[in-house]
Order: structure tokens, then sequence, then C-alpha cells
DNA sequence: GTGGTCTAGACCACC
DNA sequence: GTGGTCTAGACCACG
């Protein structure tokens, strides 16, 4: 796993590294069980400060990606598939989020004149490239011990 | 049209302005030509700051949704459909930051655990809901004089 | 509103501030509508620092108890009656908290000996000292400018 | 009695291994007398560390809850019903922190507008599903070699 | 002037 | 060793 830091990008760089972690888990470059590093070594990785990566992986585990424990690290969280424990609210919040952005793009792209059905072409298009490949470089049976490598961008 | 601002809401004023202007000319309640209101009055009515309306005014003029001139007030632009007439890098931006963020939010879903399909019904019905009714209460000739009128929310 | 801090506490300061708050709030020291103190005035008034009182707003907000908004200060909310406007889920993860808290005291309260009766005889009693009596010391006209002193605590 | 370690919660491990022995003793699972898995054991069983099990073990003993001897391992106190025999103060200490929590509970819920009776419900509710069934299922004359298995959790 | 973000460096609780 | 909290001081976006 690459992450890679913008410093001159608006948004904020705790919201990149949070991005960047849900894109891999995504992918399933990360996979429930996996560790990621410590917040200072990720800190020293990436060059930034320990609370900026400390912010990003409590926003993450805020939204159940991750499980953080003082003693040990940052770990991928099981995907909580159906409801029964407790955090279905979280769950709720996310997918109406979701919704909202979701309505205010569609709404962009008729403003500016785009059809209902090219804008499903352009998410299915997305939607393909994102499920349409597994990454197939991953040995199952590995549980720890991922690489997570870093790069600064300028 | 009705503009309702949210102060509780954690999404900047100008934000939420600019936003509820494109929602209008989605729906088609605002339509090339007509006038906005001076910033000024909209300032005063909506109880917000001068700087803030004009802010989403310049964002809207930058996005090509406004023509502004000094002292004629703000007017919604021609639709500009094709390229050609040299705003292309305008429309480029716009496309490629709509694909951004769709597909981030399609990485934020594949990562709690959705898939494609259910990512796609939601879309769907978004865009049912919002291409599908039309707004038929508007007289199509008129070009001048819009109602738009405003709300504060607590 | 007078807020005091004590440093050697276990409990930590944002959480100490937090915790005050709710309760001027509870006691309608504080009512919707009600500005508190800029963050960085009452960290200088409180001799903390001004990342901790942000922290202890930032709950408070993400709570529900407040608005904020980067111009204007802090700001007591409404209170959110029913559901229907997507905080719905904040509300139903804080009585989901609150219930297991109160289920754990309880069998604290049973393990050493105490019966149901003597337990409700307890709560009985704090909800009169809570609920009793009300604050009849507040001007309901006023709606802001409230006053919050601060005291610190070895 | 089984113990389940979740470690995906934000409660410390001690912590909740201290309350579910708690609950046991609540529940009428352990009886004085019971003699509870040596700290080796219960932290090999739970996959912890035997500082933490530990850390548990003596919290329940300097409340009471536990008679700790050097080589005979943890067995479950008398309860200490009434005063009078030194530990009077511990008890104060206890029902003092009891009234505290449940005072900060009591005033979230105000602040939240819950009334004084809808927080009665609740606690009418909670303490009817603890008080209400008594396990039914232990032999009360039995003195030692308790059964307390455990449990792994994600 | 407000809150939001980032940096730098310290101490503590937990494991 | 880990994350959690606190301090001190800086810059920026918002209003």
């Amino acid at each position: 796993m690459i992450i890679e830091i913008d410093q001159s990008d608006d948004v904020p760089i705790y919201e990149q590294l949070r991005r960047q972690v849900i894109e891999a888990i995504a992918n399933g470059e990360l996979v429930p069980g996996d560790k990621l590093p410590s917040v200072r070594s990720l800190a020293v990785d990436l060059g930034v400060n320990l609370h900026t990566v400390n912010k990003a992986y409590a926003l993450l585990r805020d939204d159940g990606y991750l499980n953080m424990r003082r003693g040990s690290g940052a770990v991928v969280a099981e995907r909580r598939d159906e409801a029964g424990h407790g955090s279905a609210a979280v769950d709720g919040a996310q997918w109406s989020a979701m919704n909202n952005e979701l309505r205010r793009i569609i709404l962009e792209h008729k403003a500016r004149g785009g059809t209902a059905e090219s804008f499903l072409d352009t998410v299915r298009h997305q939607c393909a490239s994102i499920y349409g490949l597994q990454n197939p470089s991953r040995d199952e049976g590995r549980r720890s011990g991922n690489d997570v490598s870093s790069r600064r961008s300028s």
C-alpha cells in the first residue's frame, strides 16, 4: 500500500490520509485484521505531524473502519454486514451523507446540461473500473505485516 | 425561488448559497437570462455578510453559471452545451472534479461492503427523483423580474 | 455560568468542560441561541490550552448540543425534539450509550448487595434534586451576552 | 461463567474484565467463596497480557469484591452488607462514585430534552431485567471448582 | 475575531 | 512500544 500526501492540496492532510486508507480497504489491499503502521512511524514516513495522522485514524475508527487500542496499534475492523450490535446508527449517518453528496453532484450535472443517461453512463464506467478488477496480487493467507509504503509529494 | 441558509450546517454559507442557485438552475426555476437579486439585497434578506454572497456569486461566475457586469447585476448564463467558445477548460475541470467526487463516493461505498448494483440502484433512484418531474409551473416566456425569495433558518 | 477545572482530576479536562456545559444546558443556565465564549478566551480564562477547549466544543457539536461556525462562535443548538432531519442516528447512539452505562451501574449496585428498590430510591432522589427546582434567576427575554465566568482549581 | 473480551471496544481490557466479574457476582454466577482462575491461566485463555488481568483483579480486590492471597489465588469475598469492619470508607467511596455517575447521566438525559419520568421508566425497565430473573441454574451448596470459561472476540 | 488545521514536543495510560 | 491527552505557537478559511 502506497500513501501519498500532497501538501499543496486544499483538502486537509488528515482527509487525504483517510480517503486513501478507505481506498485501500475498498481495493482489498487492506483486509480485516491487517495492522496499520503506528501513528508515529507513519507520521515520520509521510513527513507530517503525529497529530495529523492521529486525527485521520480517529475518524476512521469513528466510522467503523479501524479498531484502535492504546497498547496495540490500529487494525482494520471486521466488516459489519448486518445490524444488531449498536453501530447501525453510524451506518445510517454515512448512508445519509452519501445520498446527500450524490444528490448534489447530480444536480450540478443537470445544471450543466447533462442528462440522466449521461450521468448513469459515467457511474457505470466508474463502477466498472472500481468493481471490475479485484486485486489479485494479494496472498489470501497472510494476515499481518502488510507493507505500507509512503511517498511525499510537493 | 426560495433560498434557505442553515446556520447550523457545517458547510460554509457561501457554498450553501452556491449549491442552491445551481439546484434552481437544474430544476428550471432559473433559466438563462433570469436576473438574480443584487449582492446587497440578498445579503440583507439572508442576514449574512455581503462578502459571503459576493463569494458565492463569484464562484458561480467562474464556473460559467452566471454572467456578472458591474452595475447590471448577475444574470443566469446561456447553457454552453458543447465546446467551442473558449470555456471548454472550465467544463473539463468541472467534469474532472465530478468524476473525482464520484470515484471517492463509490470507493467509500465499496469499503463499507456495498455492491456495484446497490450503488447503481441508489443512483437510479436519485436520478428519477431529480430528472423525473420537471417544474411545470414556470412561464417559459418570462425573462426578468423573477421571484427570488429568501428565508433564514435557525 | 461558572466553569471550574480540576487539573489533578483523572477525568480529562476536555471532558470536564463538556460535562459542565451539558449541566448548564440541563439547568437552563444556557438556552438555545446563547453564545458561548470563544475557544481562545475560554482557554485563557481557564488557564488551559486552546486545543483542549476546542476538543470539548467539537464533541458537544458532534452530539448536537452546539452549533459552530468559523466566523461566528459557538451557539447552543435548538433542541431536536423529534426526528426527521438526519440527526436521529446521533440520538440513537447517545440513548444506547446511556442505557449501557445505566446497566453497568445497576449491576455494580447489585453486586454490592443493593436492592432494586434502594437503587430506585437513589434515582428518585437525584431526579428530584435535578428536575425539582428549575433555575428561576433567568431573564427569559435575553438571548445573548450570557455571563460565563470561570475558576481555576488546583 | 464466560468472560468475553471485545478488542474493538474502546473501554480498556482490564476494565472489561473487571465489569464482567462484577456482573457475574451480581447475577449469582459467582458467590462468596468461589475461586477465580489464576492470573496466568486467564491471561492465556483470553489472549491478553498478564499485567492486564492482574490489574483487573487488583481493582476488584481494592473494591472489596475479591480476597487475594499469594499462592492461593483470588476468591470472591463475603458480601459486606452493612458497615462495621473497617471497609466502610470503601463503600462510601463507591456509593459516592455511583451517585456522581448517576447525576451526570441524568443531567445529560435532561439536556437532551428527556423528562424525569422517562428516565425513571428506563431505570425501572433495566432493574426489572437485572433483578427480575435470578440465575436458577446454580447449585447453591457448591463452593469451589467453579466453571469459569473464556472466549476471545474479534 | 472566529473556529479549523498543522507543527513540535511533552507526559501518561495501556499493553 | 502503542495511542490519548495536553501545551505552545503558527497560519488559514470564514464571516
